[in-house]
DNA sequence: ATTGATATTGAAAACCATTTTCAATACATA
DNA sequence: TATGTATTGAAAATGGTTTTCAATATCAAT
């Protein structure tokens, strides 16, 4: 985890005039030390543990905050419901999804973030984020099929 | 439109042991003959008009058809709801979303798809599908933010 | 430290796009 | 033309997410 994600947090409420609450840096903690791409439930069930107070609306609630705030992106794949990772703050990466097992694979590739430029470039258009997924099957899924 | 999309949804529609139907008809028509990008309920809005009898249900029923038919491409952006569009044969193409104003710009680029390919071989992973895009703002909405 | 204003919380209810249910109807095969 | 069943429309249900609301906790000012 690193060192000062709850301080990034503090400072980012402090900035926009909200309150840092114990629920938030406990729910951040799990947050960043769990596996990535949670979903909101997911989540709640990683915090009840340790916290069994914490409600399920405060979970989503910190989520989003957390979104906003830029320690997590927010992704919708194909399965109905929102992830989150922890975002470090440089990395962007792309994934590849199973369509079968639903493994999650991510990478990363200058040259197609590249080629994007150009095409936004092309269209007059600034890019602000993006996403890029590959669904299809892994090599396991591919031998077992 | 394509001379004969109805022919084959009836096609798909008989080689599954499902029924052709008027509704399903009126509705592929009304759907190719509208603009892309379409959700359930501006289809359903457009197809109520020459058709008052066609339920909300059925628009939706036959959206998945279509998708499962081949006939259209379904796609999650981030407005909350289920996107579809006409899918001629062959051709794929990606997105370009302004976040102001709500614009979809769709673009094709070789060179990415093929370094998506790449990406997929190192990993051992067969593509069966993709999905990329870029949120930003447009030619019109930089200029007036 | 104490107070006061108000942001935040947990639980439950509300939301809302989408799906399902169900009785009535329409399609396709014999 | 009759028969079995897929399909329909309307309404209810679903399910992830958001909102409501009264109780509580935070923080700035005292």
């Amino acid at each position: 985890m690193r060192k000062n994600a709850v301080e990034q947090l503090s400072e980012y409420l402090a900035g926009q005039g909200l309150r840092s609450t114990t629920q938030r840096d406990q729910i951040l903690q799990v947050f960043i030390s769990a596996g990535r791409h949670l979903s909101a439930e997911e989540l709640y069930l990683r915090v009840k543990k340790p916290h069994p107070g914490i409600g399920y609306a405060t979970v989503y609630r910190t989520l989003k905050l957390l979104a906003e705030a830029g320690l997590a992106d927010e992704r919708r794949f194909e399965d109905g419901f929102t992830r989150y990772e922890y975002k470090a703050s440089d990395d962007h990466h792309d994934h590849l999804i199973c369509t079968k097992c639903g493994a999650i694979i991510e990478f990363e590739n200058e040259r197609i973030e590249a080629l994007q430029q150009d095409v936004a470039r092309k269209n007059h258009f600034l890019v602000q984020n993006h996403k890029l997924e590959l669904y299809g099957l892994c090599g396991n899924c591919q031998k077992n099929r």
